[in-house]
DNA sequence: ATAACAATTAGGTAATTACCTAAATAAGGT
DNA sequence: ACCTTATTTAGGTAATTACCTAATTGTTAT
């Protein structure tokens, strides 16, 4: 948990975070993507690892890094709860989300709109 | 955005923040949780309310916090939209919050809007 | 074997952060 | 007015962080 806040307290392996949301990528497209050295690219990508937020997998010549599955949103998920006076928006939005299962269980049965 | 998860990379704040989840409490009640000085704490209370997760009221000889709720979620939320690759979950249940106010508020004012 | 490329490790510096104690500001009680 | 309590500001130090360049390690191709 603390690595894990440490690891998004800066700006630049956020931005690493969200490039690898959408697929692996190796740490020279990711430097590729900053105006900072590889080096520098390396050492934020060893945090985020030590975080528990990213796995490297060394291929050839290259290092893929890509994201762990939920272990970000897990982390937050268990921060919110008990450090957000009221989860409670977290806990509406899941309320909310059971409303639209049950209307659309619902429209599946009979009812019809737009 | 980037103060808010400066904000929460200190364990001291973000029980700070645990502590204001259920209510309000001056500056020494809040003090007197930890074993620090009361300087010390007081500079975190300002990073936090710095990162507008807190505000300060001054009531009398006190200053009491309390969170400014929403904003710790709503940061979070945003940020997990764009990092995080099963952001699914969660833009799931934003997206089933969206449509549930959307049909509120056509059952409320019961105009059409395509 | 050598060259070229990918990535990391090593080592150093500047800036930031987290703490402390002491002093200042502000409000209340006597 | 004076003393106490609550909190913050000032100022200083030790530890950490973020960056850099240069050197190293490992892989692929000639």
């Amino acid at each position: 948990m603390q690595r894990v806040f440490e690891a998004l307290s800066s700006a630049v392996r956020r931005k690493i975070l969200a490039y690898l949301a959408h697929s692996e990528l190796s740490a020279g497209e990711i430097a590729g993507r900053f105006s900072m050295s590889k080096p520098s690219i390396s050492q934020h990508l060893s945090v985020l690892e030590a975080a528990g937020l990213i796995v490297r997998e060394k291929r050839g010549q290259f290092v893929f890094y890509r994201q762990v599955e939920d272990s970000l949103l897990n982390t937050l998920n268990g921060f919110v709860q008990e450090a957000c006076p009221v989860g409670r928006p977290l806990r509406r939005e899941s309320a909310a989300l059971a409303e639209v299962r049950r209307r659309e269980a619902a429209d599946a049965d009979g009812s019809d709109r737009s």
